[in-house]
DNA sequence: ACCCCGGTATGATTGCTGTCAGGTCCATGT
DNA sequence: ACATGGACCTGACAGCAATCATACCGGGGT
């Protein structure tokens, strides 16, 4: 069974946001720990100037703000950019579990550890320089395969292009294939 | 004590590696674990067309593949770009003293916590598509204060920019400060 | 059958950045 | 005193992608 479900098991709490409300804010003590079930939620840090910096963005089966469950108070704030429900365990039972299943330790620390290879590895992507590499990247992590039509917007963002751009990568490979095998740098 | 000192108590063996050189390479089987101490390695994933996908960039003072701890085999080459030194621990020493001291287990958890909290950062500056944009970013993660000089050069590897184009920006913030204070991407 | 909407597609324009090329300053070694 | 190298700095140019605009297409709802 997956860490996810494992740690849903701990009596959580069903909590449901309306798009834009907080689910924490910095400075708050923690007591909880979310996973998303259902909509999107945004770990940020507000600006002097008033810019925000996105810190984590959790999609539905994802572990909301893992170092919160070492931490006495949070860092950041988190909102709900959309409808979104969250299962809420409490954080010292997990900490207990932590630390007396040392088997659940390390699904702890490969799930962080897993997150963090993607995680890099989306940072590499995102600084190479064309999108022509970018793709490439993601391919090459993804087995040489082209993504699948009605995945392109997502793909777009993940590797940080505009979709148009993508498109447009994506109909020089369809057709230019055979003239131009070239390889950039 | 910092957990890489900790981990450097497991009777390390010295090891050093000449530029070019292989620390391992993929399906080799996991023995140690790398603490880089001169120098630097990067974990290389290579492509069918030739072209090499960096997962990882160790520096000094920094642990090499932390997810190859629960992994038989690894899943990627490891090379050093520089002559580099480090010293290699059992991999079952870590896994065993893991297992038994949950509060290494904790900290073992809470580097993985905070790598990944940095890296997601990062990912998100490298989304923004101008350099004031991320020099914004950087700045309000590092308390709002211009890099120093003389670490300019990192910074500009870091925000995923060229030092040029860094130069630019931090001379506009120098000069055109008073008369204009917001530009319009 | 019709409309609406989101994803796909592509042309035109603009602007930012990468790159190259030159130059200054300063710390270090001889 | 001089040379050397590295970081800093700026001008010029070219290239790539963001953006705007337009259009096509297919599915779901009515």
């Amino acid at each position: 069974m997956s860490l996810f479900d494992r740690l849903r098991r701990l009596s959580p709490t069903e909590r449901e946001f309306d798009a834009g409300a907080l689910l924490f804010r910095r400075g708050d003590e923690v007591s909880m720990l979310h996973l998303v079930l259902d909509g999107e939620a945004h770990l940020v840090r507000h600006r002097a100037d008033g810019g925000r910096l996105v810190l984590q963005r959790a999609a539905p089966k994802t572990i909301l703000a893992e170092a919160s469950v070492f931490s006495e108070r949070y860092h950041c704030d988190c909102v709900a950019v959309v409808p979104t429900r969250t299962h809420a365990v409490g954080r010292e039972a997990v900490r207990a579990l932590l630390a007396e299943d040392s088997a659940l330790a390390e699904s702890w620390a490969l799930h962080l550890a897993h997150e963090l290879q993607t995680t890099r590895l989306r940072a590499e992507i995102l600084s190479l320089r064309t999108v022509r590499e970018r793709l490439d990247a993601w391919m090459a992590w993804n087995g040489d395969r082209l993504p699948p039509r009605g995945t392109w917007n997502m793909i777009a963002s993940e590797i940080g292009t505009s979709p148009e751009a993508l498109y447009r990568e994506l109909a020089r490979r369809r057709k230019g294939r055979r003239e131009r095998s070239d390889g950039g740098a």
